[in-house]
DNA sequence: TTGGGG
């Protein structure tokens, strides 16, 4: 951490110690006065305060140099301008502070590529909103420069405003930034969850691509976000519904995804949907799928024993891009990621079951759901979410006539229904069956617990289970519309 | 002027 602390001793001695400033910029300065001063040559030099020495001069105009650690989106302000908030910090301060920019047309306004870049500040002003300091970039008066973070050498700025100077110092300022930088990536969090440890009635921060934005009819927006983990495992409630003929649902929007954007969903990692009851301004930025997003103190819940997000009053969205450091993180474990399993059971692949398609690799119900062909046979590892029917005196009547049983089974890409036909029905039940043994494997797969005396639990927890599937269609002129799910090759063990 | 973690 030496070097860490390095560039700012560095810095300390550019800088003028307070009795020698320039008046200009000491506290109680009038707000006309600016904090650049011409040097010797004629040539405007501009003195960076730290962040947190500039509070101390609320009102005077101050240069800053820092880091972006949060990018707002680009919205129409009440008056006639376009405005947009950044956060910044810096050594001095590592809460950072939130910079607002004002200008006649988007086109003027910063353009961060990515967190941690770096922003050079001219002649903003430090001002207090409801005991909270902010600082005002005004279009008459201040300048900003843009500059890649902490792996580039580049010291021209990518972009800058119209007004821009460059100072003397500001490339070895820079570099000072980028090594501080490399030691103080911002935006790692304490609240920062995965997708695997969310929690219900619990707020957090989710780092996570967003793969798709989908309006519902009634104003609603889900985000449907990713970040290669999977969702822990639900819980399903013990008492099943056997007058029920609807089957539980296979996801949470109201009508299914249209093919096409399935099929650019991810095949591992779990799929959460983010539902958000207003436009936060952030969101139509997210469907051009340029950035990744930090989405601050949301919350989750279970429906119908399925995640999902809800973005709070309290919520926030933030633009993150691949180069963010949370975000590499996130890249980095996917990139290398070589158990496609589900993470629930890397340790305790359940041996209720087994399966006679060896040939086959295993694959999820994600990458079936979206292969390229109709008919498609594969080996899974899946929990039994419900089935119907489920008792043993309708299971054993339909097995005997010639009808099928319907399972729903996830993983955690997704969820389909699974028909039992009645040939492979013997074969998966392991013969025909007493009413009693038919009972206790179905209680077996479905997680429910052999009777107790006492304490029964109210919740269920279904094993995983290997299981043969393929798919078909009913229809040759509708043959997406009509796929359907067939388990073969399974049979549930003693 | 706007904007200020809605």
């Amino acid at each position: 951490m030496e070097e860490a602390a390095a560039p700012e001793r560095e810095r300390d001695r550019k800088r003028p110690r307070d009795g020698d400033m320039d008046p200009s910029t000491s506290a109680g300065a009038p707000p006309s006065t600016a904090a650049a001063v011409a040097g010797a040559s004629g040539e405007a030099q501009y003195v960076y305060l730290p962040v947190a020495d500039a509070l101390k001069a609320p009102g005077a105009r101050v240069c800053l140099f820092a880091a972006v650690s949060e990018i707002g989106a680009a919205v129409r302000s009440r008056g006639t301008d376009f405005t947009l908030t950044l956060r910044i910090v810096d050594q001095s301060r590592a809460s950072g502070i939130s910079v607002t920019f004002f200008a006649d047309n988007t086109a003027l306004l910063p353009c961060v590529r990515s967190s941690g870049d770096v922003i050079s500040l001219h002649n903003v002003v430090i001002t207090m909103h409801h005991g909270e300091f902010f600082v005002t970039y005004n279009k008459k008066f201040s300048s900003f420069a843009l500059f890649e973070g902490k792996a580039s050498t580049e010291c021209r700025p990518y972009q800058c405003s119209l007004k821009y100077h460059g100072s003397k110092h500001d490339n070895e300022i820079l570099t000072q930034m980028r090594m501080w930088l490399v030691y103080n990536p911002p935006g790692l969090k304490d609240l920062e969850l995965q997708l695997r440890s969310i929690k219900s009635d619990s707020t957090f921060d989710l780092v996570c691509k967003v793969l798709d934005v989908h309006e519902a009819s009634n104003g609603v927006r889900i985000l449907y976000v990713w970040d290669g983990t999977d969702t822990p495992v639900t819980e399903f409630p013990m008492i099943l519904d056997s007058k029920s003929v609807s089957p539980p649902p296979l996801h949470l929007e109201g009508a299914p995804l249209p093919r096409e954007v399935l099929c650019t969903l991810p095949c591992v990692g779990s799929v959460l949907r983010v539902f958000a009851n207003r436009l936060f301004k952030e969101i139509p930025h997210l469907q051009k799928g340029i950035y990744w997003a930090r989405f601050c103190n949301i919350t989750c819940k279970q429906e119908f024993s399925m995640w999902k997000g809800i973005l709070l009053p309290s919520s926030r969205v933030r633009l993150l891009s691949n180069e963010d450091g949370s975000v590499v993180d996130r890249l980095n474990r996917i990139n290398t990621q070589i158990h496609r399993q589900p993470m629930a059971c890397l340790c305790s692949a359940s041996d209720i079951a087994d399966v006679e398609y060896e040939r086959a690799g295993y694959t999820t119900l994600m990458e079936s759901l979206t292969h390229g062909e109709v008919t498609h046979k594969f080996k899974t590892l899946v929990r039994v979410v419900a089935a119907h029917p489920h008792r043993a005196s309708d299971l054993c009547s339909l097995l005997a006539g010639n009808r099928c049983v319907r399972l729903t089974l996830e993983d955690p890409t997704a969820r389909v229904h699974a028909f039992i036909h009645k040939d492979d029905g013997a074969k998966f039940f392991g013969g025909f069956l007493t009413a009693e043994a038919l009972t206790r494997k179905m209680n077996r797969l479905l997680g429910i617990p052999e009777d107790t005396e006492e304490g029964a639990p109210l919740t269920r927890n279904p094993p995983w289970i290997w299981c043969c599937l393929k798919s078909y269609r009913l229809n040759k002129n509708d043959p997406w519309g009509t796929r359907r799910y067939r388990i073969f090759g399974t049979e549930i063990r003693d």
